[in-house]
DNA sequence: CGATATTTTTTGTGATCACAATACGGCTCG
DNA sequence: CGAGCCGTATTGTGATCACAAAAAATATCG
């Protein structure tokens, strides 16, 4: 039951004038990311302190931080793991995914100048090449990168937090979305958001952002790679005690 | 500029088998939630384990967290403080309340049953009795408990911590909405949610609860009551680095 | 007298240590 | 052979200390 794989980690090209706290968190966050912890994995500070080289301190508050943000959880028993997931809750996640993030949207439109634009463009170019390339991990990067530019338009921010927060939570799984899209992948919703922007037409802006979103979604779950990753239908898990 | 106002904060009267951390943790998110700490005033570590009594380390850790939670506010300098709150940023959390509640009322509504109904009831009635009483302070507390108790039926819960998030960026304002609710109290938007439920009609949910958010919202500003506690329009402040 | 440079103090950060609670392993007993 | 018990090891928590960076206060120069 108890998953124990080395869990390879390291603080390597990381910017050295960074607080060794905000090294780890992000070695920690990229690593969510990316899937590289799998789910219900179960991470001790000391371990963790032992594989990055640095003392159990900075670890400590990498992790209350990322608990705090819903991408790990603490149970009872104060063990921390990655949360695992059920497929209800997966498409809870892509729901308010699709609230959120079409409503950010909506509010960032009437701020976005033609540089943006531009800089929009610019992104979504780089999708395209990096998915030609094949690198599906650079074109999750990029599609969340166009997403931010988007989001951050706005600059009274309040919903990028939460919307980091929910990415952070399906990151596990989000690859999966990327990892197979050969022919798949959606007739381009990032042109509609753009035409959408043109026009400032918010309605269609929803429209193509609520798409973009659940396509990747439809994919994953038709594919049925989720099941693959996720626990088995074991009803009643030690239920985690939220703080 | 610097507010220096000796913050009295205690741990008494909290669960004592409870970690020092989560004490911590709890009580200055209290503080916050009441306006008792004002925005832009800075925290020290230091200060706050004087004045709670205990070692600067789980203060360290609660204020990180309530920082991850975008309750506070880590400026480049290192130095935390109550977020400055502003016209615009305001009406954006208020939007993203709507945008996030009306979803969270929506994908509960099918696993509301009459038990919750039952409890739902109660806590009506438990704030029509606080707002007979004049007590404001309870008003607004049962008030999130109807909100909490109503998004929690879903048992797939991710929407709720980020509510949550917003709940507390505007904890030290939420006040003001019930400060002063005299005859100006809303038409009861419970009891039309309440209403929606028993029909189980999601779009009349959706439109009570936006409306329910809204009243306050409008009376807040409407009223003028926010000018108090914001700060000048004094343009480029020193602009806080997400992290 | 006002602006800049320098000293002093305060503050956040990170390491180490001590302790209590928990989990894990082996043991005994049924 | 399996379930319950107990001892050991591991883990999270919180306190204390050392250090470097930042802020505040003081001194110095124009």
């Amino acid at each position: 039951m108890k998953q124990k794989p080395p869990l390879k980690l390291t603080l390597e090209g990381l910017d050295p004038n960074l607080t060794v706290n905000q090294r780890v968190y992000r070695s920690l966050r990229n690593a969510l990311m990316c899937g590289a912890i799998p789910p219900g994995r179960a991470l001790t500070i000391r371990e963790l302190a032992a594989q990055l080289d640095v003392s159990p301190m900075p670890v400590r508050e990498a992790l209350r931080q990322l608990a705090a943000e819903n991408a790990l959880e603490i149970l009872g028993n104060r063990r921390v793991q990655v949360p695992k997931m059920s497929a209800m809750k997966f498409q809870e996640l892509y729901e308010a995914r699709v609230a959120l993030e079409s409503h950010a949207a909506e509010r960032a439109l009437p701020y976005i100048d033609p540089s943006r634009i531009d800089e929009l463009k610019r992104i979504d170019a780089a999708i395209d090449a990096a998915y030609l390339e094949g690198d599906h991990e650079k074109v999750s990067i990029c599609n969340q990168r166009f997403h931010r530019c988007l989001y951050e338009a706005n600059p009274h921010q309040v919903t990028l937090p939460l919307i980091e927060s929910l990415w952070l939570q399906l990151g596990p799984f989000m690859r999966l979305a990327t990892s197979q899209l050969d022919e798949h992948y959606q007739v381009d919703r990032h042109n509609e958001a753009m035409d959408a922007i043109r026009k400032q037409d918010a309605f269609a802006l929803r429209r193509a952002i609520a798409a973009d979103i659940r396509d990747g979604n439809a994919f994953v779950v038709s594919s049925g790679l989720l099941e693959e990753v996720m626990d088995q239908p074991q009803a009643a898990a030690a239920a985690p005690r939220r703080e």
